[in-house]
RNA sequence: GCCACCUUAGCUCAGUCGGUAGAGCGGCUCACUCGUAAUGAGCAGGUCAAGAGUUCGAUUCUCUUAGGUGGCUCCA
């Protein structure tokens, strides 16, 4: 019979599978048939269109990564006869799988499971698929609780919790692993696909193991979590692990006790920073820009207390939802400890308080858009295990902003906020960010969110469109909505990946009712407005963060702490540099002068290691000269520059936010 | 909050199979005055995270607490 092999019409035998046309080559894991991804094992028809899976394609190494998950299981279940079996996927760079075990993994366990795995793979197990009735897999899985769950739930398989890879399809499969003897070492149920045998799976580790909630629910059990990495060669972890540790590099953490950006004292408590002075330079450059672009963008600067008394949460819906993770009242107790008078609470967020603002006093539909924003420092007390230096604090200062708008000028001023967000984002260089979609869950808890359906439906018709209108990646979030409206968010990356939401456009029309904002309007009625949160920052501390490992430390000049530093050839520079320096700070800039008794390499070393954009040398030459020398930090020079063309380099990089 | 691991000088780390500790960097002092990533010498600096227990004796062993790291869950 003939079948199309990589849109070339091929003769093969009857009974022909994937391995006879692939077999020879184990660089292809896997084949797609008529466009579905199947073992090479499987039987082909005449006629089918038949293209190679590759082990270094995104689905080749999926594939890959799920029989390493598969091997990983086997392993466990021979070094600890009572694992259960939970749910094995592929994910970004790896797998996991998930066990039920009486006693959690140590490293020590997982040298042994990586040997133990390095022999599975060495007896080259053929991975066969078989499909069997729900029946005969319960009779098949019996010791296998969570396994027998899966079945009976096989109709809402999910990617969220990786159940789809094992009951995604029409049917239900078991993958044996054969020895070459027949036997069967081990089974899963599974979807597959597979690689042909475990020799396939050359390159592999084991990273690290951790607790995980059966299905992701924090009422289920806990289970025990152990991931691993797998790729198409042993070089490609390698520079996976150069990836992995190159990220560790450009740790933020790392750089604000290297740089002395900032630091969170234990005296403090935990999710605490204090921001150094060369932190602060940071902190107060976003500030002032921030500042200055809102005012610009039509913003009103407002100020609100850090307190509030406990009623104004009550008045905005967020205490029963956020009480726990709001920091415990403040009160106030008569001479026998009883408790007395009005409970306070540090703010958890900032809109309540400019719902005051716009209710002080009577609103015109001419005001509107009425947009209010400051800098407003918020308090929650995070879990203790979800803090994340500054990428997740417990204090933290938000550029929020309210916008007051008529219903039918939402959609304008979302498009204008978002529009002013990625310009923002641009303006810090930031560009590896995707938008996401936050929207009510509409299968399964609605009752976490107030609001008719409406309401809810016309507002995540209004974001949804803007959002497309960017061009910008779009994923949907269901189910991440605030309780008063759907949001939003744009998604940056830290160094190792981790995704963090930045800023925010939320869409209101709760609060406006539970505070009965009201603004006149033309003839005379009397309106509710709808309210648009946003910060476009986020939180200044988490977009420091993330700055940080954006740039690896190394600031464009704008931004950069020290932007100039000074350093004499000898001591008799100094004074001549000072002068230099002098019209530098005059104008604005941050410079310092070396005049320690170090040597001048060593000066150029210390310049280099905190990263400052600009080493201003001067020796003789350039004394006589009337000139400085230009030491850049990616190691270029420029030497006997005259005096004002250097001014004239620096101030230039500066406006020009390079 | 859950699981695992970690905590020795300001920082990065050695070390003590139970007899109270070392280096480099950084800081200070002195000498050196130098052309593009570390000049040399000296000095100061530690209740070995905190508390309790075991022990003649605990930085070391056990427990508890605090802080941190990686996951999970959460994230207005």
């Amino acid at each position: 019979m003939d079948v199309i092999v990589e849109g070339e019409s091929q003769s093969v035998a009857e009974q022909a599978t994937g391995l006879d046309l692939f077999g020879h080559d184990q660089t292809i894991v896997a084949m797609t048939v008529n466009g579905t991804t199947r073992d090479l094992a499987t039987p082909l028809n005449a006629g089918d269109v038949v293209t190679a899976v590759v082990n270094t394609s995104p689905e080749g190494l999926s594939i890959i990564r799920h029989s390493a998950a598969h091997v990983a299981a086997q392993a466990v279940q021979l070094l600890r006869a009572d694992a259960k079996l939970g749910i094995g996927p592929p994910i970004t760079d790896g797998f996991y799988y998930d066990f039920d075990l009486a006693e959690p993994l140590t490293p020590e366990d997982l040298k042994t499971l990586e040997k133990s795995m390095q022999r599975i793979v060495k007896e080259r197990q053929r991975f066969a698929r078989r499909v069997v009735t729900d029946d005969q897999a319960r009779t098949e899985l019996a010791t296998e609780p969570y396994k027998l769950e899966l079945i009976a739930d096989k109709g809402q398989a999910s990617d969220a919790d990786g159940s789809a890879v094992e009951v995604g399809g029409s049917e239900l499969t078991i993958y044996d692993n054969l020895r070459r003897t027949g036997e069967v070492a081990w089974k899963d149920l599974c979807r597959g696909p597979h690689v042909p045998h475990t020799g396939y799976i050359k390159a592999f580790a084991l990273t690290r193991s951790s607790a995980a909630y059966w299905r992701g629910d924090q009422r289920n059990a806990s289970l025990q979590r152990l991931y691993g990495t797998a790729w198409a060669s042993k070089e490609d972890v390698q520079s996976y692990q150069t990836r992995l540790d190159e990220a560790a590099r450009r740790d933020h953490r790392k750089f604000g006790q290297e740089l002395d950006l900032f630091s969170f004292p234990e005296e403090m408590g935990p999710g605490l920073p204090v921001f150094h002075p060369k932190g602060g330079v940071l902190k107060r450059i976003m500030e002032d820009y921030v500042r200055q672009r809102h005012i610009e963008e039509g913003f009103l600067y407002v100020g609100t207390p850090h307190v509030t008394k406990e009623n104004l949460f009550h008045t905005s819906g967020h205490l029963p939802y956020f009480e726990d993770t709001m920091f415990p009242p403040m009160v106030y107790r008569d001479e026998d400890g009883q408790p007395v008078g009005e409970r306070y609470f540090l703010k958890a967020m900032n809109c309540p308080m400019h719902n005051l603002i716009f209710k002080s006093r009577g609103r015109s539909y001419r005001e509107l858009p009425l947009r209010f924003f400051e800098f407003g420092t918020v308090y929650r007390d995070e879990r203790s295990g979800v803090l994340q230096g500054l990428t997740r604090v417990r204090a933290l200062t938000q550029d929020d902003s309210h916008s007051y708008v008529m219903e039918s000028q939402a959609a304008d001023e979302v498009r204008h906020l978002l529009g002013f967000i990625t310009s923002l984002l641009d303006d810090f260089g930031l560009t590896d960010y995707y938008l996401e979609l936050s929207t009510r869950d509409e299968t399964g808890a609605k009752d976490k969110f107030i609001g008719s359906d409406e309401q809810w439906a016309a507002a995540t018709a209004v974001l949804e469109q803007v959002a497309q209108e960017t061009g910008l990646d779009l994923v949907p979030d269901p189910g991440g909505a605030a309780f008063y409206g759907p949001k939003i968010s744009v998604q940056a990356k830290d160094a190792i990946g981790r995704t963090w939401q930045m800023s925010t456009i939320q869409y209101d029309f709760n609060q406006p009712a539970r505070f009965g904002l009201q603004y006149t309007a033309a003839d005379g009625s009397h309106q509710q407005p709808v309210m648009i949160h946003s910060a476009k920052f986020g939180s200044f501390e988490r977009f420091i963060g993330v700055l940080i490992e954006h740039y690896g430390g190394a600031f464009p000049v704008w931004l950069a702490p020290v932007q100039v530093v000074g350093i004499p050839i000898s001591s008799d520079h100094v004074p001549y540099l000072r002068q230099v320096a002098d019209r530098l700070s005059a104008a604005g800039v941050r410079v310092e002068v070396d005049d320690s008794d170090e040597r001048m390499q060593k000066k150029i070393r210390t310049a280099q290691t905190q990263k400052v954009p600009y080493m201003m040398i001067a020796g003789q030459d350039d004394v006589d000269a009337g000139a400085v020398s230009f030491r850049y930090r990616d190691g270029r020079q420029n030497n006997g520059l005259p005096i004002d063309q250097a001014l004239d380099e620096i101030l230039t990089a500066i406006r020009e936010r390079r």
